[in-house]
This record gives C-alpha cells, structure tokens and sequence, in this order.
DNA sequence: ACATTTTGCAATATATATTTTACATTTGTA
DNA sequence: TACAAATGTAAAATATATATTGCAAAATGT
C-alpha cells in the first residue's frame, strides 16, 4: 500500500511537496500517508487518486490478512 | 457512494447494527457513513469492504466531478 | 392497529487525523 | 565533494472523525 502510492507520485515526476500542493495538504502528511502511519480520511484518498490518475484500490487496498497482520 | 454501501449491506442482510458489531464501530457511524455526514477513516472503509466482500472503489469511490459537486 | 425494529437526528464528549514548526537525514546533482 | 533539494522525524497545537446518549421518525412485523 505505502509503495504504490509513493511509486505513482514519482512516476508521474511529483515531489511529495508538489503532490501535497495539488491535493491541499501539507508535504508531511503525504509523507506519513506514505509510510502508513498516519490513516487518512477518504476524501484525501480520492483527492490523491484524481491527481495520481489512479482509483482508491489501486493505490490504498490491502488484503484483509495483511490488514490483520499490520494491526498486531 | 452513499447507496451503494446501504445497497451492499441490505444485500447481504445487515442491519446497520449488525454491519457496525462486524465492523467494530456504532451503529451511529455506520448510519452516518451511509448517508455522506461522515467522511471515514481508510482503515475504516477496508473493514467495511472486507465484511461486505467489496472494493473500495466498488462501495466509495465519487468521480471527480461528483466530488467537487459536492464540495460546493 | 399496534408492537417492534430500524434508522435518523442532535448535542456533547472523546479519540484521532492533520497541521505547524523545526531540525535531521538522505538523495540528487554539478 | 559540496551543496541543494527532497524526505524523515518529532512534539505540540489544531482540526476533524467518531462515540455516547437519548429521543424522534420511519419502516417492518404480527
């Protein structure tokens, strides 16, 4: 999850500053979205994917084992 | 996006309550997920999806135009 | 028609997401 | 290699998501 978000933005040339410009949030908060430690909302999910041209499973789905697993 | 999640969860006949115990949030937030007041956590939209065997872009994604719409 | 269940609404409290600010570290480039 | 740019980190402040509680309204069951 962390991964394709942050390899989306580069392939589409974006610094996390720049990003964060277009989605409207600060550049730390693209950076710990990136690193999963912070939960964003929805709406900055689907504010990311229009920006990135990409949908809300492609950049944010995580199976549910792994979701178990990352909660432990 | 709202529909679809009451949709998804009649379907599988849940109640609200009963989607909210699988899912580990009130009755309350469900109710006002389903009705657009809330704007939900990621982490809460995936446990939504896994217990109604969704996508995310199948119970929550809004097209750009929708979104912005919805903005004003 | 009435009883029960389900959902809506509202106000307040609590929990958590995000911002702000500043500095540290890493990466890129000439 | 030196410096600039990009990213990481942390703590406190602020904003917002969710819980709690209670009642009303609507839907469904008998």
């Amino acid at each position: 999850m962390r991964n394709r978000l942050k390899i989306a933005r580069v392939s589409m040339d974006l610094t996390q500053q720049q990003l964060a410009d277009k989605v409207g949030v600060t550049r730390q908060t693209i950076s710990l979205i990136e690193k999963g430690t912070y939960n964003p909302t929805l709406k900055l999910c689907l504010q990311i994917c229009y920006v990135l041209n990409k949908t809300l499973d492609d950049l944010f789905w995580v199976d549910e084992e792994d979701f178990e697993r990352e909660k432990n």
